[in-house]
RNA sequence: UGUUCGAUGGUGUAAAGGUAGCACAACAGAUUUUGAUUCUGUUAGUUCAGGUUCGAAUCCUGGUCGGACAACCA
């Protein structure tokens, strides 16, 4: 009718202050160029605070026909390593992001960085020095009171277009000298205090080899790689808030020609009961506290992956949680949310019992097979069905029977009847038990044949429903349960976040499952009903299955038991 | 304490001078062959003090609180 275009979801959802710089550049109706950049430094594995800026930029680039480069910000050989480039490239990819002909690297760019360093020294903007660095340290002052000018800052254009040259040919020392710019001592922002530009590095480079034993500092490549690259939106974390004015300097004090990139800084993810800097996980690595970068405990995306998270669920808990400039920590159980949310709608059921208890079905013919029908997911039609065996000995959950229940119990009691979940209506006769322990061993339970897939036509309420597995035909797994790596909130806040390590975020036990869970491929999520959504991981061998738990059901009776 | 950024329910995030909304969490109820899902509802918020205005979360002034910055890391 009308000449409305917007797309409904667009028309509700409120723009953040990164969308809002965009659009406020619109010039008429078209909207400008927007070419963002992830830059990964390759010393490390990408985290899920990591997932969050990705989604930003490529999102970005997404929803406004731009562009987004992956750009590996590779400037110290002394830190980095292909072992993370690889890895970095993976989880971007299984994110669901494309850089499609847009891989570059800090380090190809290094030929006219180091140009510009001498366009710099030729304005007399840049100077080489020998100070060494607990000297410029100890001159550069404090907030208020103003640095020391090197003895070195006068030095002459030609002594020092000769120098930096010599730097580069490698004839001096690893620490010597440096390049450093020539801005303003007084500043009170210190990294305007004649910041370094290059220092001398022996170190083999992973992609230039040892063609260079200078390397530009992060301040002095990353604008200028977004200038070459064209880049228009420089979105990085509110640490380098103070390092805008430099990323501006050098990009006027060199004389490039506009556009140039503009950056723009946002609050990094916080995570309830999580660390997130790459020291400390590096630290949980390499002390073992956890087995290894993808181990599912990690906030890593490689650990998530494991762990059963989908691409999805992370990009829409990265919406969610959305983009501003003020610090920020999510509550986990929102990411948690976002997982359920999409396994639900995704992953098929199977029946598996974790803590089991034996049930002998008194009525039921010995060794015979009962074949009954399940649907393999209640939510989409699609995914079909499956049969599951019914035998005269079944296991059941050990929490699904009690003798002494509360008032609220719905599951097995003596002389209750209880639901089997697309099996029969089953009646507890009699407790088995261990004369010495106390302990149950069996419970004896008849079984209404009329009830059949799980209902009877007398109109009968039977409340419970109830997972369970024949003891003949389960497959016995080896089941991994996931709790929060750390006790507190705020692992930060202590002294030493190990010292908040959770000793039961890991319990390994034997599970029994249907038949049905021999079909599984390392990698396919399930949801055992009642229990939570599991992983195959990919340690599973034919004789070994093996399931890592992502996340629990909601489980609205331990809130009721608890009170 | 120098510069700088920030402050909205328990946690996040909207509202661009005009009804403080949404999500998660919590709580209550309905439905349910998963105590799941789904649906409905409830609790709960503008850091403080002034000012401008018919009207302020929003603009102004000042205070308070929190973060970032003094690597030859990124």
């Amino acid at each position: 009718m009308n000449t409305e275009s917007k797309l409904p979801l667009e028309e509700s959802r409120s723009l953040n202050f990164i969308e809002e710089i965009v659009e406020s550049a619109k010039v008429g109706d078209s909207l400008p160029r927007v070419h963002t950049r992830f830059p990964p430094e390759p010393n490390g594995y990408l985290h899920i605070g990591h997932a969050k800026s990705i989604c930003l930029n490529f999102g970005l680039a997404k929803n406004y026909n731009g562009k987004c480069n992956l750009r590996f910000d590779d400037t110290n050989p002394v830190a980095e390593d292909v072992e993370y480039v690889d890895s970095i490239m993976e989880d971007v990819r299984w994110l669901g992001f494309d850089w499609e002909d847009r891989l570059f690297y800090a380090s190809d760019y290094f030929q006219q960085i180091y140009d510009w360093a001498v366009v710099l020294i030729k304005k007399e903007k840049a100077y080489v020095c020998d100070l060494s660095a607990e000297e410029v340290s100890s001159m550069r002052g404090t907030p208020t009171i103003p640095g020391t000018p090197s003895p070195y800052r006068n030095r002459s254009v030609e002594e020092n277009l000769d120098l930096f040259e010599r730097m580069k040919n490698g004839e001096f020392a690893y620490g010597s000298k440096t390049l450093r710019a020539k801005i303003d001592l007084a500043s009170p922002n210190m990294h305007m205090r004649d910041t370094v530009l290059y220092r001398i590095l022996r170190a083999h480079h992973h992609r230039t080899g040892n063609k260079w034993c200078i390397y530009p500092m992060y301040d002095f490549a990353h604008g200028q790689s977004d200038y070459i690259e064209g880049i228009t939106h420089s979105i990085c974390t509110l640490e380098f808030e103070v390092h805008r004015p430099l990323y501006e300097w050098f990009l006027e004090s060199i004389g490039l020609p506009l556009p140039r990139p503009r950056q723009i800084e946002f609050a990094r993810l916080n995570l309830t009961y999580t660390v997130m800097s790459k020291r400390k996980l590096l630290e949980l690595v390499k002390s073992n506290y956890v087995n290894g970068w993808d181990d599912p405990r990690m906030p890593t995306i490689c650990g998530l992956r494991r762990r059963g998270y989908t691409p999805e669920s992370l990009r829409n808990f990265a919406e969610r949680i959305g983009v501003a400039k003020r610090e920020n920590v999510i509550d986990v159980s929102l990411l948690e949310f976002c997982v359920r949310e999409d396994l639900n709608k995704k992953a098929n059921r199977i029946l598996g019992v974790l803590n089991p208890v034996k049930v002998v079905i008194t009525n039921f013919p010995d060794n015979h097979v009962e074949e009954l029908d399940a649907i393999n997911n209640p939510e989409d039609a699609s995914a079909g069905g499956r049969k599951i065996p019914f035998t005269k000995e079944l296991y059941i959950e050990q929490e699904d029977f009690m003798e002494n229940p509360p008032k609220d119990y719905f599951r097995l009691r003596p002389g209750g009847e209880v639901r089997l979940r697309y099996a029969f209506y089953i009646k507890c006769e009699n407790v088995v038990k261990n004369p010495e322990t106390g302990e149950i061993i069996e419970i004896h339970c008849t079984y209404d044949k009329e009830s059949r897939g799980g209902k009877t036509t007398d109109g009968r309420k039977v409340k419970g429903t109830i997972h369970w597995v024949s003891a003949q035909n389960a497959v016995e797994c080896e089941v991994r349960l996931y709790d929060r790596l750390f006790k507190s909130e705020n692992p930060e806040d202590g002294q030493d976040f190990k010292a908040d390590l959770n000793p039961d975020s890991l319990k390994v036990i034997k599970g029994y499952l249907e038949p049905f869970v021999k079909n599984a491929k390392a990698g396919e999520s399930y949801q055992l009903e009642r229990l939570g959504y599991f992983n195959i991981d990919k340690d599973t061998t034919e004789n070994n299955i093996v399931l890592n738990r992502t996340v629990g059901l909601k489980d609205a009776w331990s809130k009721i038991v608890k009170k």
